[in-house]
DNA sequence: TATAAAAAGATAATCATTATTTATAATTAA
DNA sequence: TTAATTATAAATAATGATTATCTTTTTATA
C-alpha cells in the first residue's frame, strides 16, 4: 500500500502536483475498494468517514486529476453516474469489464485481449490507438448457474 | 428509407407500440443523420426543424424506447452527454467506434472484430456475452497526416 | 517574514435527464 | 355514434451529478 501510494506520489510531483492529505485520502479509499467501482459520492462518503472535513468538490478535483494523469481510469457504465477506477500499476491499458445485466455485477479482465484487434484498426483503419474501452454486457456465470437451478 | 421506416414500425407494433408522427419524426432524424452520433439536444433541434410542436421529453421517451427495443444504441464517450446511434439492419451487435482525441471525429466500424475475443471471455470467464462495446481512443489518419505535414 | 501561488471549503449554478401533471388523441365497449 | 378507457404528448417542475465561483487556508518562494 505504501509503495503504491509512493509511486502516485511521484506521478503527482511528475507534473508538478503535491499529494495533499486529501489527495492522500481519497488516493486510499481507492487502494482499499480496489476492487470495486465507485461513483464520486461513493468515494466522498468513504473519504469523509476517516477525514470528515473534506469536501465532496475536493473529491471531485482529485478525481479529475487523477484521472488526467491516468492513474485512475473514469468509466460509464450507462447509468447516470461517472466511476472511477484504479489503474493497475504499469498497465498501459485499461482493462476490460463484465457487466451483468441480471445481477450488475462487474468483473474486470486484467489481461490485454485486443492486441490483434488494435493491429487491424491501425492497418485498416490507418488509426492510432492510444487507448481502449471494452465493456461486455450479459450473463455472468453465477447468474447462468441459478437460472439453470431454477429451472430444474 | 420508406422501407426502413416500415421495419421500425413493424418492430414497434410487435411489442404493441405504435409509431405516432413525433416518434416517426424522431425515427426520420435519426435515419438522415445516421453517421453522426446524436445527442438527445441534437435530435430535439433536429426534429424541431420540421414538427416545432414537439417537446424535448417526448423526444427523449421515444429515443428510450427505441433504446429498450435495441433500434437504437444509447452510447456514452464519456462528456456527460448520451448519444443515440441507429443500429444497422439485421445487426445483432453494437458496432466499434473510433473516437479521435485530436479532433474529436467518431469513426464507425461495422463488422465485428470481437468474435475471438468473445470467444475467450466464454471459454475463460463462464460469461455469456449478449452484447459488446468498443471504443478506441486515438488520433485518426487524417490528424496523423497534419502532424506530419506541420512537422516536415 | 512577506508575498505569491496552489489547493481546499462551501455553496451556488448549470445542465442533462426524469417525473409529474394536465391535455389530447386513439381505441374499445356499450 | 357516444362514452369510457388507454396511450401518448406537452409543458414544466424536480432531481441529481457535476462544475464554477468565491473566499479562506495552506504551501512555496523571494
Amino acid at each position: 500500500m505504501e509503495h503504491r501510494i509512493d509511486r502516485i506520489k511521484k506521478q503527482l510531483h511528475a507534473q508538478s502536483y503535491k499529494l495533499t492529505p486529501q489527495r492522500e485520502a481519497t488516493v486510499r479509499v481507492l487502494l482499499e475498494r480496489e476492487e470495486d467501482h465507485l461513483s464520486a459520492e461513493d468515494v466522498y462518503l468513504l473519504v469523509k468517514e476517516k477525514s470528515p472535513e473534506i469536501g465532496l468538490a475536493t473529491v471531485y478535483r482529485t478525481l479529475e486529476l487523477l484521472s488526467e494523469l491516468k492513474i485512475v481510469d473514469k468509466i460509464n457504465f450507462g447509468d447516470g453516474v461517472s466511476r472511477y477506477d484504479l489503474r493497475k500499476e504499469g498497465a498501459a491499458h485499461f482493462h476490460h469489464h463484465l457487466v451483468c445485466t441480471e445481477c450488475g455485477s462487474v468483473e474486470e479482465i486484467e489481461e490485454d485481449l485486443l492486441e490483434d484487434v488494435e493491429k487491424i484498426v491501425k492497418n485498416d483503419w490507418g488509426f492510432q490507438v492510444k487507448d481502449h474501452r471494452l465493456t461486455f454486457h450479459g450473463i455472468c456465470k453465477q447468474c447462468q448457474q441459478e437460472t439453470a437451478n431454477t429451472t430444474t
